[in-house]
DNA sequence: CACTTGACCTGTCCGC
DNA sequence: TGCGGACAGGTCAAGT
């Protein structure tokens, strides 16, 4: 699921709740989801909330760190104390079912209010490492830039991606290891926005391209923050709400819809085996297909 | 090095 | 109504 967009939204909403709590329990369902020793961080207070590629951390009192990986299906959830209401309308809270059969971990704090990890395809984890130590973590310290970063710059870009030149430029957008935090639904609108087939080479992209690209992909991640992100499945943000960016994407889910420019019908193919969205009109400029 | 496929899992949707 | 297959936001390992 969740792309940077979606885990920046969670964790904006996150730390506004969470900071200053201390874990009493931990109540683990599924063990692949949380491997380690809850122990380790129990009694630990949450001193910040933060977010680097589509890896949400939660820094700890005792020098340990929380990181949560979504992957495809995951979801946290924040459920303050029970509110109960007395013949009132029951609140969006109180209508949140949790746990639930997906729910894999529970974080128990010592106001009685929860967060649920819940996971229906099981591919996500949660990890415990030494603060001083996450730039040791082996998935942490391969990823490349920030795109949201202040330093984010079309330069920027075009040093990460040059290094594959014969790759195309939505495989490349989409590899952790040289760009952060973009994902199928943002490299596909990217590309729309930059005017590039998902083809293209990443060689073949000129200066003008890579400002395209990477105003691109600002934007598209932007917005999607801007519409709560995207729920195509499973996405909900820390207190269950859904994502519209969907419903004003380009061209993401969008096979056989008109063109929001040209009105031509987009097209889907298959790249890296992952969907591949794109209007073959305003897309096909560097292109002979 | 570029590129593909399968694996990890569960659920939903679509065609027959 | 049921059954089989395709497909789903991500990464990783192994194959050609």
């Amino acid at each position: 699921m969740p792309e940077l967009p979606e885990v920046e939204t969670i964790k904006r909403g996150l730390s506004t709740k969470v900071v200053g709590l201390t874990i009493k329990n931990i109540q683990i369902l599924n063990q692949k989801s949380f491997p380690q020793d809850p122990k380790l961080v129990t009694g630990a207070t949450i001193t910040s909330v933060w977010r680097r590629a589509k890896v949400l951390g939660i820094d700890l009192s005792n020098n340990y760190t929380l990181l949560f990986h979504l992957k495809m299906s995951g979801q946290i959830i924040y459920k303050s104390s029970k509110t109960r209401v007395v013949g009132g309308h029951p609140t969006k809270d109180m209508m949140l079912d949790m746990p639930n059969k997906s729910t894999r971990a529970i974080i128990e704090f010592d106001n009685s209010s929860k967060l649920f990890f819940n996971d229906q395809r099981k591919f996500g984890w949660i990890k415990v490492i030494s603060t001083d130590k996450l730039n040791e973590d082996p998935f942490l310290k391969k990823l490349g830039p920030e795109p949201l970063d202040q330093n984010f710059t079309p330069d920027v870009l075009h040093q990460a991606l040059i290094k594959h030149p014969k790759i195309a430029v939505k495989v490349a957008i989409l590899d952790q290891t040289s760009l952060a935090g973009v994902g199928n639904i943002y490299a596909c609108e990217a590309c729309f926005l930059a005017k590039l087939h998902p083809k293209t080479p990443v060689g073949k992209l000129t200066k003008q391209d890579f400002t395209k690209l990477s105003n691109g992909i600002v934007t598209s991640l932007e917005s999607s923050i801007k519409y709560g992100g995207s729920s195509k499945h499973t996405y909900v943000n820390d207190v269950g709400e859904k994502g519209y960016f969907l419903e004003v994407a380009n061209v993401y889910d969008r096979r056989g819809l008109p063109c929001r420019i040209c009105q031509t019908p987009i097209s889907k193919i298959t790249l890296a085996g992952r969907g591949t969205y794109f209007c073959p009109q305003c897309q096909s400029d560097k292109i002979t297909k």
